[in-house]
DNA sequence: CCTTCGCGCAACCTTTAGTTGCATGTCGCG
DNA sequence: CGCGACATGCAACTAAAGGTTGCGCGAAGG
């Protein structure tokens, strides 16, 4: 039901830092490790290791200038992670309905049982 | 951008073991520590965690019978949380169409400004 | 009765998010 | 050119979380 690609994506998103970080590049364009630390409340350090998580699952990728290192999103594969994310929540989605439906099916059963 | 409570739960959701248990909650029906323990790869008293992580964000509930201890998933809370997972995708989907819209200005403009 | 089974608690290990401190490389300016 | 300022990377350390083993206790059941 969850593969290793699939627990490596939710682990990546799954961190609120990490979010917040895929927020900031998504709404201010590419960023470095010390710009984004500015906007998050921790070190530039903390951010560091995040952002080598992130390329190396490949939600993101860098590019060198000079003593800069700006981090961009890979528009593509975050696509494919929100719709990994949206699948599971669709799966489980799936599944209580087909719950619900039982249920009001044993439910209906049990009503017209009571007469005899 | 992200609440406290949202953290919560996807730090709740995020752990594949936890998404696993919900899984088997879902499509076995209710089940003990020792139940669920038998179909994953990790022992009792993880999976002992694993529920206690889940009943205090409220996604699933317990319910004692003798000595043993029944845990069901709370379809409502799930319901919520599924919504709060794909309100960020969505999010991060409007952005990047956005971001793409607003690239396909840019380039149009290059264009027409090529010719001065 | 006494064995078995399910559970909770405690101690311990490992990984990961976070910190501080330091060395290195690049930019810009006098 | 030389030097201060700044961005980065690397290393050591701490804290929290997922996982394990081991133990003791209460409920079921032969």
């Amino acid at each position: 039901m969850s593969t290793a690609v699939d627990d490596e994506l939710w682990s990546a998103i799954g961190d609120p830092t990490r979010r917040t970080m895929i927020d900031l590049l998504l709404s201010d364009g590419p960023g470095t490790a010390t710009s984004l630390s500015r906007r998050l409340p921790v070190t530039r350090q903390a951010v560091s290791k995040h952002l080598a998580v992130l390329d190396r699952v490949g939600l993101i990728h860098a590019e060198s200038a000079g003593r800069e290192r700006h981090y961009q999103v890979d528009e593509a594969q975050l696509a494919r992670a929100v719709a990994q994310l949206s699948a599971v929540g669709s799966t489980w989605d799936a599944r209580l309905r087909r719950i619900k439906r039982i249920a009001e099916a044993i439910e209906r059963n049990r009503h017209t049982n009571e007469g005899e």
